[in-house]
DNA sequence: AACGGCGTCAACCGCGGAAGG
DNA sequence: CCCTTCCGCGGTTGACGCCGT
């Protein structure tokens, strides 16, 4: 039973690369190219398996990749990338210059998905968690909801606390400063910020609650269904939450029904400003024709034109209230 | 200086699909 | 068609270096 092995695993290197190993599989594939790896590292006189030969190869001896830090405008094209086709890391890679798929997969394991967390953005999906409370919320029964906002509040209270809040602890923190400068001690600044926090969750389970009851509230996620493509990162789109839920939750007036076609306007979106020119080009030529409308050859068929609008902002906060706003 | 925790990245593993007999 | 082999992909692991205590 089982797979046969690619190689004998008594008979071959492993771990780290020496120079010399390097120089030995460079000058071979030089020479005779990279067909048949199982044979290479025998014809090469290394004691690695073919496999081990080819993941060195085309992730660090190739010629063409690039090492060294990731650009901005390369971070960016990740996590546009990775908005629409997900994990699929040799997909990303291709459109950037030198860059392998371990590189942009230990890159946004490493970075990116941190970077987006801090911004109160889920990586998986790329949208705000708070988005995705609100979107858990309108598939519960009415009743269900409080307890619903009392448990969503626990995995999403420190990022829509921050963004709730953070103004008016600032004030609190401030005018408590000035209160100590002057020397006035009475003021209660710990237990005020802490019930001011306590008010704020009362304030958004009561929010929540009352969304959930207001009429039309399920988010039109046909988009994904009627395209035959399954994903499981669905977004419904701004206009489709209740005001209560919009104020922190979505983008400004670029959320058209014609911006629905797209699920990822958000992400899209991340900062204050969306993509650029000729990052639209590329992602245009990689998603499909002038009308966005072929996937990957052909295999997944959707509207892709309006994931690049522009004048959009993540939330309606300036970019500079969000927890890390790198991008 | 020693230690532990953490982040980074190269390398490995196993699976699925393509190609060929 | 079926089977075998090979390749590519994505997830995971482990080594290593840095940093704080």
């Amino acid at each position: 039973m089982g797979r046969i092995p690619c190689c004998e695993k008594d008979n071959v290197k492993r771990g780290q690369w020496t120079p010399e190993e390097d120089n030995k599989l460079s000058s071979y594939i030089a020479q005779h190219g990279t067909r048949n790896w199982r044979l290479i590292p025998k014809n090469a006189g290394l004691q690695r398996c073919g496999k081990s030969c080819r993941l060195r190869w085309t992730n660090y001896l190739r010629p063409d990749l690039k090492h060294g830090q990731f650009s901005d405008a390369e971070e960016q094209t990740i996590v546009k990338l990775h908005s629409v086709v997900g994990n699929r890391w040799s997909l990303i890679a291709a459109q950037l210059t030198g860059r392998t798929d371990n590189d942009v997969k230990n890159h946004w394991n490493t970075k990116l998905k941190k970077k987006l967390s801090g911004m109160g953005i889920d990586p998986v999906t790329h949208k705000p968690f708070s988005h995705l409370m609100a979107e858990i919320a309108t598939t519960l029964a009415t009743p269900q909801v409080t307890h619903l906002a009392e448990a969503a509040l626990g995995c999403f209270e420190d990022e829509m606390l921050h963004l709730l809040t953070k103004k008016r602890i600032d004030f609190q923190l401030q005018h408590c400063n000035t209160n100590v400068a002057q020397g006035n001690t009475s003021s209660p600044c710990i237990s005020t910020k802490h019930d001011e926090n306590d008010d704020t969750i009362e304030k958004i389970k009561l929010g929540l609650s009352r969304a959930m009851q207001e009429p039309g509230m399920l988010p039109p996620n046909k988009i994904w269904a009627s395209t035959g493509v399954t994903s499981p990162n669905f977004a419904g789109t701004c206009n489709d939450f209740p005001s209560s839920v919009n104020a922190f939750l979505c983008c400004p007036s670029s959320f058209s029904n014609e911006g629905a076609l797209s699920p990822w306007n958000h992400s899209m979106c991340t900062g204050s400003t969306c993509t650029t020119g000729d990052q639209q080009g590329r992602l245009h030529e990689m998603l499909g024709n002038e009308n966005g409308e072929e996937f990957e050859g052909g295999k997944e068929i959707r509207k892709v034109s309006s994931i690049f609008n522009t004048d959009c902002v993540l939330w309606d906060m300036p970019s500079d209230d969000l927890m890390n706003p790198i991008i």
